[in-house]
DNA sequence: TCCCGACCCTACAACGTTGTAAAGCACGTG
DNA sequence: CACGTGCTTTACAACGTTGTAGGGTCGGGA
């Protein structure tokens, strides 16, 4: 079939071992013999074995990257940047999909791609603190997203409750004074909806507003349509809305659907702010202001703590957690930039 | 470390051969002895080495599922759908981006990460006709998308000229005659964009329509973006239009986000259709129309197409070509449901 | 002169698995 | 009673690479 060290080391005169010594760059070569063999892997087409060297040095070069669904453009967006993170480290990233069920990312935590990676950074869904034995693994762990705080391994997240509160802030400064949300998961407190309530709350209190239930669009996901069913309930339901939060962009989009087929005008009579800054706030009509989370950030942090851990798995060492910095989009559907392009 | 088989093989007073049969489902075992070499790979948590597996047989088990980006909606549930088809195969799809970059379709083709997978799903975007020759690798391909046919590889897909015909010929059955095309890339006849055309034009001339020059919106990129910039164009033309066929969905989301920022109304003054059905379309306000390409279908027969030549490498074998069935999708932008949700 | 270190190269074993070949056993058949 | 057949298990070698240990050679300092 293809080329061997065996057939290079040959036809090159030399042993195997020089040859492996030539392509990982070993220096105490000669320059003769190093282009012997340069020319003897080019002549023969020679490339590496990689399960071989796989075996060998019990590695395998790649990081595994576990996310609900790709088709939620947030995680496509952010597994197109961890790949790339990777690519810049050297390793190859798997990904993996869970759906967000439990059972999958039990798999994913334990199951047997763990063998085929030297590392995992996990966004979980379904898992939670209560789960928290479960991440308790022997290989590296980089946690993203809120679910788990506290867990025994590295963590990167977003300043949720910061975030949040400056998005409804900024709803206050603009004059708005019966703020929704749209997207809550009532009685949870430590998801990332859990966190953005509380920031929303605390803006609302801060400046002196009263929290009304009947502002809180619960929504069991988080896709378009339950933002839109969301809205639209809220709408039905008659309460005075001047703007609404939602706490992410899917949401976020279809509240805006929801509001123009009902007539409702945005942002005059309604704001709306969204979550993630996904590549589609900005083509929306009109286009959706949002807080942006840190994306970039997050993969290369991630992708980072997880080669750090790989290099030195030293079980001593202390779980970093990284807050990445948001910052809030301002678009049309706050109305700070009216009527869009000319 | 972990266990091996040898440490399986001691608890369980057998030879390595005998567990490694058990694990693989080698039928002739005494229960007895398969139920003891069970008792031990529980206990000592075995799990098997996929590089030693994979050396030893000479295969991965992975495939690669090469795109230009996962932050392309389109891309992204492509993978989706490619990734859940390859776990019914049983096998693992690594997913790699090109960013559309010729050097980089080249590097998918002939890199190093070939030698991690066992056969490769490609949609090349750079790469076209005439780089033929470099599809002609050792390794079972299958091609994706309309840039190579009659490729040296299977092929999936999509009956272009067709469904753009089909779509065309929608507007004008429903009383359009100023049909506007964005997207297309002029000169173009073999890519996604050219085919797109040449039905769109077929569809005009059948009805006895002018094929008019000025309804041309060319555009380099199929982004949300360009597609606002070349809608922009066309209205700040003056040319009259009532009907816009996007060449894909990204293009004709942005397409409607210009039309309402002039004030235009979708479809009542101009209808709009798309062509991918992203998840999007679904969620915009008006929701768009478009033509749903199939891309389950084109998942699942890629990945068959591909398992099948990894199956059986035989050289001989001809190529298959799979043309995907389309559907036209018809939703506000076209006007045929009114008004939407009540 | 001898020895030490820097440089260059090599033989060997090992990583964990599976294919091959074959051995042992029990059973029934001719 | 010899023999083939089906079942169950095993020893051995191999997949292609790299770590270890060491064998040379050469130049310079003691």
């Amino acid at each position: 079939m293809s080329a061997t060290m065996q057939d290079v080391a040959q036809l090159a005169g030399v042993s195997v071992k020089t040859v492996s010594n030539v392509v990982n760059g070993y220096p105490y070569i000669r320059p003769a013999t190093r282009a012997r063999v340069e020319e003897a892997i080019v002549e023969l087409g020679y490339r590496l074995n990689v399960s071989a060297r796989n075996l060998r040095q019990g590695r395998t070069g790649m990081i595994g990257l576990a996310v609900p669904e790709l088709s939620q453009p947030y995680f496509a967006e952010l597994a197109d940047l961890v790949i790339q993170a990777g690519e810049d480290a050297g390793v190859t990233v798997l990904i993996e999909q869970t759906g967000a069920q439990r059972v999958r990312e039990l798999e994913v935590l334990h199951g047997e791609r763990r063998q085929m990676t030297d590392g995992l950074i996990f966004s979980p869904l379904a898992l939670g603190e209560e789960d928290r034995t479960e991440f308790a693994v022997h290989y590296p762990l980089v946690l993203l997203g809120e679910r788990i705080f506290r867990g025994p391994a590295d963590h990167v997240t977003m300043a949720n409750v910061e975030a949040a509160y400056a998005a409804t802030r900024r709803l206050i400064e603009l004059g708005r004074r019966r703020i929704a949300v749209i997207g809550a998961h009532p009685g949870e407190t430590v998801g990332s909806a859990g966190l953005r309530v509380v920031g929303y709350e605390r803006a609302l209190t801060e400046a002196g507003l009263p929290l009304d239930p009947a502002l809180m669009g619960p929504v069991v996901a988080w896709h378009r349509s339950t933002g839109a069913d969301a809205m639209e309930r809220l709408l039905a339901a008659g309460t005075p809305i001047d703007a609404v939060f939602a706490l992410n962009d899917a949401m976020a989009l279809g509240a805006l659907r929801a509001l123009s087929a009902r007539g409702v005008r945005v942002p005059q009579d309604v704001a709306v702010i969204g979550f993630d800054d996904v590549d589609d706030a900005r083509y929306s009509s009109p286009s959706l202001s949002t807080v942006a989370p840190g994306r970039l950030q997050i993969a290369r942090t991630a992708v980072e703590l997880l080669m750090a851990r790989i290099a030195d798995p030293a079980p001593g060492r202390p779980f970093v957690e990284v807050v990445a910095d948001f910052e809030i989009i301002e678009r049309e559907s706050t109305g700070s930039a009216v009527a869009a392009s000319t």
